[in-house]
DNA sequence: CTTAATTTGAAACGATCAGTACAAGATAAG
DNA sequence: CTTATCTTGTACTGATCGTTTCAAATTAAG
């Protein structure tokens, strides 16, 4: 087929995105890439221009798709709630079926590290944007009363983001979906006390 | 060079333990571990059988120098100490500029996942025996008064765990160290309270 | 000294890697 | 209908991948 763009970029993103979260970045080959999407070659790299920039597309979808849905649930007022529906939402998704194990998003962290290239650079922002949204939600627990005063909202969102990475880790590397729930409820009782 | 063995096995492991933990598994080539390990394929080959036998030999080793070290900490009588020195000995290693950020493990964990395979199977057997230490320490505290009753020592050792996945992951992907401190330093308030 | 065992360097293996060149084919504008 | 523009399929690029082969070189045993 030719002419006219014969593809939907969206769907074929998100193709790409999956492959990438499967497998990881180096792992997955452009002929992976020309399989699941059903492109070619061409399309891909006149689409999207190289792997890489292919891959930072990926990782702007995955923020789209999973992170902001997670984070709204930290809007429920009540904190304990709040960030039970976080963690639950999210184990819902580590426990579906129909989506990779693990999370792109670290999966990225490990692969590229805080390197000085763009993808290193987007890993350090997505971290500090899903903290920054934990702070926010701390910070308000403490104000009006459900945190006690003493605590610090800073390192309490640092805590809180690094179990959203850990518990991708142990979601990747074990395949006992209870280790993942142990986590989860652990650390929700440590926050209860 | 030729005759008997010329080189040193284990200096040779801790070189090539080194460049897989700084760069991963695929990102190192045979070609890279040649150089770091100042030995020729047929060596290398000879020596340890393949790239993927190689590593998991670099995996034996990272247990022994580094997890195994750790867990030490674990034996200090009180609860708090025993947790807060196991951390705080593992934030020396992650900010130590002699040693590659990251950790070897939770790399191979997001590189192979909980694969059949023969690291798939190390990885998944090394998260076991972390968090058995984890929870043997916790059960302690919880009998000897030092954490209150009504605690799980299965979750909070499973919760310990992704703490420590957790701060791999931010310490790989952030460049700022105090992220990590604030993370550390958020969980003990959290088993503190 | 002879012989068997072992290690090493060099070269080569086919496979796969990311990326490119280019012409054929289709559309849209005039 | 003509022409300019854009997309796609095919083929190919040089590089690198992990691994193997093999003979030269050295040692250890008989």
């Amino acid at each position: 087929m030719i002419g006219r763009k014969q593809f939907d970029e969206t769907r074929a993103l998100d193709a790409a995105m999956t492959a990438f979260w499967r497998h990881g970045f180096k792992a997955t080959s452009v002929q992976d890439l020309e399989q699941v999407t059903g492109l070619s070659k061409s399309s891909l790299y006149n689409a999207y221009g190289s792997k890489e920039e292919l891959f930072t597309r990926c990782m702007e979808r995955y923020s789209v798709l999973y992170s902001q849905r997670l984070q709204e649930e930290l809007d429920h007022p009540d904190f304990r709630a709040a960030i039970g529906g976080f963690f639950g939402r999210l184990l819902d998704r580590l426990e579906d079926d129909a989506v990779p194990n693990g999370c792109l998003a670290t999966m990225a962290a490990m692969e590229f590290g805080a390197s000085a290239g763009v993808v290193g650079r987007r890993v350090e922002a997505h971290l500090d944007w899903m903290r920054d949204a934990f702070r926010r939600r701390c910070a308000r627990a403490i104000e009006d009363g459900q945190l006690p005063r003493d605590r610090d909202a800073d390192s309490l969102a640092a805590m809180i983001l690094a179990m959203t990475r850990g518990v991708a880790v142990l979601n990747q590397g074990h395949s006992d979906p209870a280790l993942v729930r142990d986590a989860i409820k652990g650390m929700l009782a440590a926050l209860d006390a």
